[in-house]
This record gives C-alpha cells, structure tokens and sequence, in this order.
DNA sequence: TCCTAAGCGAGACGGTACGTCTTGTCTTCCA
DNA sequence: TGGAAGACAAGACGTACCGTCTCGCTTAGGA
C-alpha cells in the first residue's frame, strides 16, 4: 500500500541525485574536485544548499556515491565479459585491453579524478578495485598457490596496470590502447613465469 | 665580507623554514594534510601566521619545498650509491631493495602522504621521481633500444615498484623488505626478458 | 496571510541591526569610534563576525544607519514641536534651546562622535542636517529673499550654533542651556538684522 | 670639534622631517588621510619604514607637527599685520577676508583635512586655534567685559566663521572672499551689537 | 476533496580558514 | 649616529565555505 507513494517520493529523491551527481561530474571535469563547492554543485544541479545536506553529508560522499553508481553501470558490464579461463592467452586480446578501452572512454573522467590535482582516494579505491578482480581471475585460474603469494600477485599486476593507466593518459596517450595492452602483456606474462616458474602453462608463445 | 651578515640572515629564515617544515611534517602525521590549518602549522612552529605567508603562497608550497630538501638529502644519498652497472643481478640484493628499507625507515610519514587520505599530486611527484631514476639506469644498462620503449619499461618498472610499496605500507609490511625486493624483482627481470628478449644478458655479466 | 512569515524574518534581522547598533554605541563611548574593530562589536552583540558582513559593508555603514534611526526617533519628534513662525521671537525659549536640550541628554554620545577623536563625516553631516532645519524654517519666515542670501544665513546659523554645541560639550557644559541659547539667540538675531536690515519684523510680531 | 659633525646630522635629520612632510602631504591630497600607512609615506619620501619610527611615533605625530609648522610659517605671517585696533571697521577690508584669502590659497590641502572624509582632530584643533587668535584681539578691544562673555563671543566668532569657511570651500567657493567676508562681517557685527549694546561703538557705518 | 507529510527554497547564523595589509619592534649592517 | 633592509609578532580586514537551523511553500499520496 505504501509502495506507490514510496515511489514518486523515490522519483524526486532519484530525479535530485542525478541532478547533484552530474554537476559534481560536470564540475570535476571544469575545474578539478579541489575547487569545487558545494554550492557550486547546488547552483549548477538547480537545487538549494540545504538540500544537498539533505541527501549527502559531504562533497566526498556524493563522489563516492556516485562514482559507486559509474563503477556498478560501466565497469562491471564490461568485465563481466571476461572469461576468466582466458586470462593469460597472449592471443592478442589480452585482458588489460578492456582497461585500457575503458580509460579511453573515459579519459576526461579519469584525468580529472587520478591526475595530479585528483582525489587520492579515489586512486587507492581504483587500485584496490583492480586487485580485487585481478586475484579473482587469478584464483580460478592457479588453484594451488599459497594465498600470500597470490595476493602479491595480484597488487603487482593491478598496480602495474594502473600505472600504466595513468601515464598513457597523462603523456595523452601515446600509444593506441593494442599497443598498451601488448607489451603490458609481455611483461606481466614473462613476470609470472618468474615466479611461479612450474606453474605457468605458456598460453600460446610470446616470443613476439 | 658582506658574507657574514648575508649567513646571518639566512641562518634566522633556514631556522624559520626549518621550524615550518618540521610544524608540518610532524602534523600530517598526527592529522593528516589536509585537516592542516595555516593557523595548526604556525602555532606549532612558534611563529606568527604573517611569517608563514612571508615564506610561502601556500601549505602545498611548504609541502613540495620540505619535500624536496628531504628528497635531496635523503634519496640522493642513498641511491648515489647504487652502482647502475648492477641493475639486473638477482643475487639477493636487488636494486628495489633498497626502496623498500627507505620507506620502511620513513613509513610513517609516507603512509601520511601517500594513503588514501594523503596528497595526490605527492604520490605523482614521486612516480615521476621513481621513473625518472629507473630511465636514466635503464639507459646506462640497455645501450641499443629504442627510446619509447625504453620510456615504457621505466614507466612499468617504477609504476610497479611504487605500488608494492604503496600496498605494503598500507597493510602494515606483512614481508620483509628482502622478500619483498625478492618477488618484485623475479616479477620485473622475467618481464624483461619477455619484452626484450635478445636484449638482456642473464644476471651476472653485468660487465657492462 | 503571508506577512507572519516575513515578520518573523524581519524580527530576526531586526533584532540583529538592533544587537549591532547598540553593541557600537556602547563601544564607542567606551573606548572611541576608531579603536573599534568588527570583532569589538559583534563580540559585545553576541554574534558572529561574518554575521556582520551579512547586513553591513562597513564599520561606517552601520554607523550611519544607526544614527539615522537614532535622527529618525529623537531628533524628528523633538523638532516637530517647533512652530516655524516662532523662530525669531526672543520671549525666553529661543528654538536653539531645544538643541541644548538634546546635545545635553545625548552628551556622552556626542562627545564621544563629535570629539577630537570622534567621526568627521558624523559632524559634517549633523551641519547639513542642521542646515537643511534652518534653511526649511527661514523659509517659511522669509519669504521674499534670494536663495543664496537664505543659503548663507542658513549656513551661517547652523554652523555657529553646531559649533556653540560644541563648544559647551567640550567644556562640561559650563553655562544652562538655558542661558547658552539666549546668549546664542541675540548673536543671531541681531546679526540677522544686520544682513537683512528691511526685512526683519522685530521679534514680538509673529503674528503670521 | 664635534660642532660641524652636529650640523651636518642635523641637517640629514631636518631633511629627513622635510621629505616626510611632504609626503605626507602629497599624498592627503591624493588619497585621503585616512588611506595612507606608513608604508605609503615613506615610500613616497624614499626612506625606510623604520626610519619613521625614528623620527614620529605615529602618522597622527606627523600629521600635528606637519600642521604646526606651517601655522607657524604662514598663518603668523599674515596675522601679525593685523591691528588689533581695526578689527570692527567695516571699511572694506574685515579682518576675516585673510581667512578667506589664506583658506582659497591652500584649498586642496584644507578640503583634504577638513571635509567629511578629514581628520576631525585637525578641525577641532584650527577651531581653537582660531578661538584663540580671536580671543586675543578681543580682548585689546573690549577692555572690560566679563571674562566668560568675552570667552562665549570669540568661540561664537570662531565658530561661525570656521564654519563659514567650510562650507565655502566644500560648495566650490561659490562667492568671491571679498564677498563672504563682508557678509559674514555684517552678521557677526550686529551679532555683537546684541550681546554688547553700550559696548560696541559703531566703527563706521554698516547701513550699506 | 481535503489533509498531511516529505521534499525543497530561502536565507540567517556561528564558525573556521583564508590571504592580505598595517603597525610597531627588533636586529644587523653600512656610511 | 642616522639610516637601510627586512624578519617578525600581532591582529584586523573582508571573503569564502561549511554545516545547521528555521520557516513556509509546494505537491503528491492517502484519508
């Protein structure tokens, strides 16, 4: 019985969240987080600086929130496509190609938040985010490797992807994202036949 | 003769920089940076906040300006002893060796700087800081590849290494620094070899 | 319907400019309009500084507005009692006395503006003010002299009498008022006789 | 021995009050006294701060003895050629004509100091100090009135004419000096002629 | 159809920090 | 000794945000 009201209610508080994600989007790209209030964002979404409080304690809760939302809508359409059982195949599709797909895509998003005038957390997040999936894919596919050594793994191979991330597109990325994502391969590839030498079946050859 | 009045004023302002600069590195480890007030920095170097303004436009100058100094007595002196013609020995003390017993002696405030609630453009600063190094022992090393991908393997390199680092302090340096350094590098020189294969000499002829 | 509303609004900025004005009035016989800072009046007005900012530009501009309701209240009810047609006769209450009588009850406050250390513009605009009152009543006197003999006099009364004001203030008010506005009252009226030998009715005939 | 070396400091010490002076000066006509620091004097006198604090406690320090040396140098200058014996006659030439005179020559610096945005302890000071000049020739006229009447006349005097003066110069000096002097003079006799009745010998005849 | 509760606009307010500006003091040195 | 140069403390200035609050309007749903 309260569902229908529920919902109109829910229409206009969505309608507000939207408006407030947008401008903070908007502004991050016009003038960096940094710079941003909140009655900037309350200006641009065309709503009143007491009714952001009313939604979002702060500027940071709205970002994660709505960087929350990006991640659920845009990341995981993509990465569900990922065959896990694929993950070390050198066959020229390898998997950071997605990532680096995605950061193109979103290239003014991501400058904004990871540059050098972005949000510190937002990076760990992300980094974190990538660990997360990279141990994933690596737990269904080496199965019988100590977890201490699989989490190195995986932080190494997010963090070194990440990085790679972030210099293609701070340097406006000076590689097509094929090539990235090739030699970003070759080196995490031969990486792991280093160390976890018996273990790694050679998917294909390398050898360039 | 002009000489000792100019070393007096200069000693009164290196005092005074020095004050600021301890003010605030002892702060970001008790608040962290950004909960750092102009006002917080002044009281607890016992000068007056005009002084501050007399010095520097900012509290991000303070920080790049202490910074620096740190850099520039710290790292240097520590990697002016690293001899280039050794970059690849796997003979257990790898290069990245000694990163990892930096951060360890200064974990506390790189943990300050570098978390998720510390200075993006800090962490910036020190990957560049971090590639620029490994560029320029790569260069030494690898005479004959061409520069972009001479570019991209230092940016690998010193991406990668940054975030073992970031990842280790962050959760409380589960390794040693040895271990650490050890995995790390096997992950590296493997990649290496994959990405350079006719390039790279094994570990130990190193005879330049 | 909609005016309980905004009564409220306006008792609340009333009751602010009301904190505001009586803070500074109080401050200023205490320790002299310059030695005032922002922080002084909001402090003894228990309210914020910023606060402040939001209705005044100004230490000046709250004065101002403050002395113009105080004009608007006392001076006003004061001199509306005046008869115009009485302005010359001598029979024991000169106008000016009524001046006397105000300067004494407000003798703090006017010592405190109108003092060495006082305000100028406050005491240049009490002789406007004071101008403009004697321009309106000579008017109505004398009908049939030219604007700028009127103008003359009018300034030439306003300002000897500002001036006797003064004067008495200065010096602990040595004589009654009395006695200050019928010494004050023969200057003038016989030096009205002089300027305007034909046209000066001798007082007693204000028969009008 | 130590003579000419006393000279010459003197001479560096008299400059350097000269230079301020007219710095100051300068720059109350430009700005306004009130928008002048320190800074603003000396540098406009090519000195350093801290050699005004040498010399004057304060810009108000300055400001007086600036005033008093020229009250010295110029209105005692033209003051003393007046006889005391003339000062009722109205031949013409009434005494406050110099006033008027000495307030066009130096019209900017007085409008700087005395109108609303001036100093008010500059225009209380010229008012006692008119006061004064006029209590003295007062007193070599009428020989034998009481000594508060005569102090109740010359503040009248001053006033009126101090006043007179202000509003001259404020409305552009709308009238010839000789003309407001003859009018003021018309006032302030016959004014006189009130309060003095048996006293008062009519210099000359004012039926004009 | 009215009622009522939630969303919202408007804006006053206390509070904190900012970066700038003056003031007056002090110290060190030069001429 | 007079002055230059300039570091420094102290503190006011006017501005910008922040987070809280109160007051009514509006509006959509349930009575």
């Amino acid at each position: 019985m309260s569902e229908p009201k529920k919902q109109k209610v829910d229409r206009r508080v969505r309608r507000t969240h939207r408006m407030l994600r947008e401008a903070l989007l908007e502004l991050i790209l016009e003038k960096g987080y940094d710079n941003i209030s909140i009655n900037d964002i309350t200006t641009r979404a065309d709503l009143s600086r007491a009714t952001f409080y009313l939604h979002y304690q702060d500027k940071d809760h709205l970002l994660m929130s709505s960087l929350e939302e990006m991640f659920d809508d845009l990341v995981n359409q993509r990465l569900q496509s990922l065959d896990p059982t694929t993950l070390m195949q050198g066959d020229g599709t390898p998997p950071s190609l997605y990532a680096f797909y995605h950061a193109a895509e979103y290239k003014d998003l991501y400058r904004a938040l990871l540059s050098e005038r972005g949000v510190a957390s937002v990076l760990h997040r992300i980094r974190r985010y990538m660990a997360q999936i990279t141990r994933r894919q690596l737990m269904n596919y080496f199965t019988h490797i100590p977890a201490s050594t699989l989490e190195f793994i995986a932080q190494y191979m997010a963090g070194s992807l990440l990085n790679m991330l972030l210099w293609w597109l701070e340097n406006e990325m000076p590689h097509p994202p094929e090539e990235m994502a090739q030699r970003y391969h070759l080196l995490t590839v031969n990486g792991l036949r280093g160390l976890l030498p018996s273990l790694v079946p050679l998917d294909g050859d390398t050898s360039d």
